[in-house]
DNA sequence: CCACGATACGGAGACACTCTCCGCTTAGCA
DNA sequence: TGCTAAGCGGAGAGTGTCTCCGTATCGTGG
């Protein structure tokens, strides 16, 4: 038998509540208090996530998703090196501090091949290839910050938008001194 | 009378032993730890420092005062706008990341007034402010960053070298990328 | 030099969180 | 329907934070 059907629904909806309490709380909740909102005793919390990252692995999975979907958005447009770059970097911004606290934690894990959400961090440095790699190829940005370093650099605008909650238009001037910065001189 | 001699002495001893520990283990040691090494009881250390921050704080007090130091000796220097900064970059990193885990602190608590560490944000980016302002007079650099976005973006360069142990020649590029981001177009 | 208040000390203990262990329950197959 | 592996729950051990208050010490004024 694969699967039993009320360990899955357990699995389900402690995710859910995880998702509603880091999102109130932070992502150093008591997850004592998740298993009791999600109706489970600890044992099965901690049976299904034997750690609070494997926990944050499963929430942070649909956000993820989202951010291969906005890459192929943003690479399907038509635009100047620099509105790409911008572009791009708004949205992975956008995307990474849904969650608060969720920036910081996939800004650090970045590039650590024995982190618990390296999964997720290959989605997004994967996302990030794609668009430098384009670049590289019209011959617009170095060659020597590769899709890893990218990431932690925008992962730390993001990192003080989150922490500090500054607002999107305050974050774009950061954004931009990344771009510039990557942007080889015309 | 201003303050017991006793009083004074154990407040050095913790936070001597504080940087000690928490060099070691990172700045969520234990505190009843620290209090136990530096040989007082608990209460003792809470009624110095009623939170973990004032702790910190008070730690991180002398490595701030050596960044003003250093970008003294920086400004000192007869070079070209890019070096400077880059070479205050490095500087900034270097010294902000003395203490693992400093460098996410310091940086996530850049630009936020209510921050218990305040008092040292304010140092860095009054160092930040001193090396952006000669730039900005020679009109070098972009003038709708300011320092405190500035300490954000290479803080967060900081906080990654940090958290990944990245080496300096690692951490190089990513502030070239800054620099050149930071500085006009000629 | 001593006595006496103000000041500071220590550590027991209340509270909170993490994580494990194991007896009990239940799903799902035959 | 009965059996068994899979899963469940929650008590409790271990650890860390922070407070409270009886006790000890400092430093001064007599």
């Amino acid at each position: 038998m694969p699967v039993r059907a009320d360990a899955q629904r357990n699995r389900d909806r402690i995710v859910e509540v995880a998702r509603e309490v880091f999102r109130e709380q932070g992502y150093d909740a008591s997850l004592d208090l998740v298993a009791k909102r999600a109706g489970v005793g600890a044992g099965t919390l901690y049976r299904h996530f034997p750690t609070r990252d494997a926990l944050v692995d499963a929430i942070m999975q649909s956000w993820v998703d989202r951010v291969t979907e906005a890459t192929d958005k943003v690479l399907a447009n038509e635009c100047s090196d620099r509105d790409l770059l911008v572009r791009w970097f708004e949205t992975y911004v956008e995307l990474i501090t849904l969650h608060k606290g969720g920036a910081a934690k996939i800004t650090c894990a970045m590039g650590d091949d024995d982190s618990p959400i390296r999964t997720k961090c290959q989605v997004l440095s994967g996302a990030a290839g794609r668009v430098i790699g384009e670049l590289a190829d019209r011959g617009a940005v170095r060659t020597d910050v590769d899709a890893v370093q990218v990431c932690r650099l925008v992962g730390g605008v993001a990192t003080v938008a989150d922490t500090s909650e500054l607002r999107a238009d305050a974050v774009r001037p950061l954004l931009e001194v990344v771009a510039d910065g990557l942007l080889v001189r015309a």
